[in-house]
DNA sequence: TTGCAAAAACTAATGGCGTTAGTTACAATG
DNA sequence: CATTGTAACTAACGCCATTAGTTTTTGCAA
């Protein structure tokens, strides 16, 4: 029988986020990701250094999705407002049907890695691109793509560890605290 | 000689949070705080059921504990803008001068905990305090009060997890991202 | 002050994790 | 078909949380 197809980092990654998804970054053990392709721990050892480096590979994938998803939502939007309106809505839904990819796109590998840095940069020049309608200089418009990017994540995060209380629908806060922080650029 | 004092619930909790500020959450353990408490670890659980009722009590007193922070900070402020700015500063310095303690508030603990809960709607007070010159009604205050929340954490966990590359500073893009939300404000 | 019960320390052991070392099976290449 | 490298395996170690069972300490009542 057998007739297996090798196994390589592109597909233990895969199955890593898939995890990541289902049950949360917690979860993704040497064990658990053993478990699911079906082979014993340490021959996970053949294809990565450890975990540390198998999380390093997760974040450079997540985060490339990540872009890949910001960058089809702002597709044929008018620049300003209606763009940023649109990524970060689309931020907001990629963490809620991606949570674990999210999670992992989030965490900077350490040693920093080139291909994460420049899907990092990536994300910053098509929000940098949207705000040109705005009068900003390069240091404004780097304060700008941080403020966004903490609301959006803070936005996330913390409906992810169960920082508001419900009873207010939270997709109406977090829509109302985008459209507050982009009235906040008019001056 | 000996003559040790009696541990207890909130002698451990300090320690704990002690160590989170120091080297990090995630180093906070069992065996960690036993030995720098100088017990073994099993004798722990005669104080606290396991590690989770550990972080749970660290959460409900760093919870306390940054209320009081900010608490303190708004004393005296005059309502509107100058509040919130003043209350915004302190909740980034807070979150620098103890990070594990931080990190510990905003993680919910499971099962709820009324202390908790009831430290976390302290804080969503101040706020609305803050927020009473602008006219909103009550839903709005609480959109208002989560889209801050979240701009703040985000600041502070992305600054945490190497998500901003360096170049233009932190401090400033935090402090700007503040005057834009509050800017937003005005409508 | 002494004796006793409760509280809080201890040792020993289990199971899960990441990881390493050493070994075996497979599969592609000549 | 033989060889060689790849990728699987088993066995083992150290660290973690946790449990069970035992001993020491402590506070209080007699």
């Amino acid at each position: 029988m057998s007739r297996r197809t090798r196994l390589n980092q592109e597909m233990i990654t895969n199955k890593a986020l898939e995890i990541a998804d289902r049950n949360g970054m917690e979860t993704v053990t040497m064990a658990a990701l053993a478990g699911e392709l079906t082979i014993k721990s340490p021959s996970l050892y053949n294809h990565f250094k450890g975990l540390t480096e198998v999380k390093q590979a997760m974040s450079v994938k997540a985060i490339d999705l990540l872009y890949q998803h910001l960058k089809e939502a702002g597709i044929g939007k008018k620049e300003g407002s209606e763009t940023i309106r649109a990524i970060g809505k689309a931020y907001i839904e990629f963490a809620k049907q991606h949570p674990g990819t999210y999670d992992a796109s989030i965490t900077a590998p350490y040693p920093y890695s080139e291909n994460f840095q420049l899907a990092g940069e990536a994300i910053v020049g098509l929000i940098r691109e949207s705000l040109s309608v705005y009068s900003l200089n390069e240091k404004e418009i780097m304060h700008v793509v941080r403020g966004l990017r903490s609301l959006l994540h803070g936005l996330v995060d913390l409906k992810r560890k169960g920082g508001f209380n419900l009873q207010v629908d939270i997709e109406d806060s977090q829509e109302m605290s985008l459209e507050t922080f982009i009235n906040g650029l008019n001056r």
